[in-house]
DNA sequence: TATTTATTCAATAAATCTATTGAATGATTG
DNA sequence: CAATCATTCAATAGATTTATTGAATAAATA
């Protein structure tokens, strides 16, 4: 094989790879499949687009090797392919993060709207756990919470924060997680929790990202 | 902000990051910089493209804050606009190599036609390296080693090694390393020492591997 | 076996990406 | 100040990507 051959068929493979990546839904579509496995019409939901334009989406993601599927009575349930996959992902995206005016301009115009100046990252979330004064708060579906949280959180997923509030007392202060840096349920949460005096901050990563650490996670069966 | 809004938005901008690298060339690009900086004119004959293509990826890359660009006489020098972009980079790479059958088979072929049939890693030399029974051989041109190498490397360009195989007794086991994976100086000098009866194998990982991982380095004034 | 249901496929038009060409720019040098 | 030089810009045609639509598939259920 001549070393021009060898670079392009390289690079044209590595390319293509990350043109699997570079849509906006696809990108989606990883960060929600790095919770867990989904359905089509589940993805679909939740990224408020039509289940063939999904599939489609799909399809570019399996070929890549990005994702696999398998089949389940009538649905297809699709994963990530592997926790690297998880792990590019989280690459990129803290690098937007961290690089990106516009994404650091639109996060925190999001939060500040909502009265969640502050978040806390995990590794500062480390620390206070050994010191042993934090409350960890899952907000997420309680389908998500079953299926791995945190170890030691509590799980009020946020379409009950609202009536379950006085179950906090702000002895502790708290910490709200949720998906990771994009899904809004913890910023919510913050809001509510800010509004009732009850002193609060948004883990900046997600639950994905503790898992992908290895740090302790629990499973309800 | 809306929810709705600040989705799209955020996952709008990620995705034309991720766009930005999912170019061959741009790849290509992207990897060299990991050098260090490079000219257009020096890029465009790295990759054997156009300068006015060259220049117009290399837009591409600065629009999407990937690389920087300054001016010295004649010259734009462009480079890396973060280690963390070369981090992204390794991510994606690695993930090619470790999940896309084509790109295994593309290198062990093209390494099979060179006799190189075994690499050996970043860990197993620090290893070695502990043990002192190594030695390391840096095959790159002459520049880049002065620009930085690995502590206690040995410089001979790959150009220059046939003329110099007399300096390699072969005493300790010579481990060879160039600019990454996928560069071809390290599986030459490996084909051509191997040939002469030196035992020796390419390291899997480049130069900006190591520097990437604050690994011990040294670079010449 | 016929029907239901979730998913995939195929065709299409609009938008975007790509390499090429040749001219424009603008800083440095003589 | 004119000439030189590296780089960028602009225009363009061909290729690829995208969302939409409606039909096709194939497994489970009645």
């Amino acid at each position: 094989m001549e070393k021009q051959e060898f670079k392009s068929r390289i690079y044209n493979e590595l390319s293509a790879l990350t043109k699997a990546m570079s849509n906006p839904f696809r990108l989606q579509i990883i960060d929600l499949l790095a919770q867990g496995s989904r359905t089509v019409e589940e993805i679909a939901g939740q990224l408020s687009i039509s289940i063939a334009n999904t599939s489609q989406h799909l399809q570019v993601l399996k070929s890549a090797n990005l994702v696999t599927v398998y089949k389940q009575g009538h649905y297809a349930h699709y994963r990530v392919a592997s926790d690297e996959v998880v792990r590019s992902w989280h690459s990129l995206r803290d690098l937007g993060i961290n690089r990106l005016a516009e994404i650091d301009r639109t996060l925190r115009q999001f939060r500040e709207e909502r009265e969640s100046f502050e978040s806390i990252s995990i590794d500062e979330l480390l620390q206070k756990i050994e010191q042993g004064n934090v409350m960890i708060l899952d907000v997420r579906p309680q389908k998500e919470f079953a299926a791995g949280h945190i170890t030691g959180a509590r799980s009020i997923p946020i379409d009950q924060l609202a009536q379950r509030l006085a179950e906090l007392s702000g002895e502790k202060e708290t910490v709200v997680y949720c998906r990771g840096p994009f899904c809004v349920f913890a910023d919510d949460a913050v809001q509510m929790l800010t509004q009732r005096g009850i002193p609060s901050r948004r883990l900046e990563e997600g639950f994905p990202d503790w898992k992908i650490r290895n740090l302790p996670v629990t499973a309800l069966i």
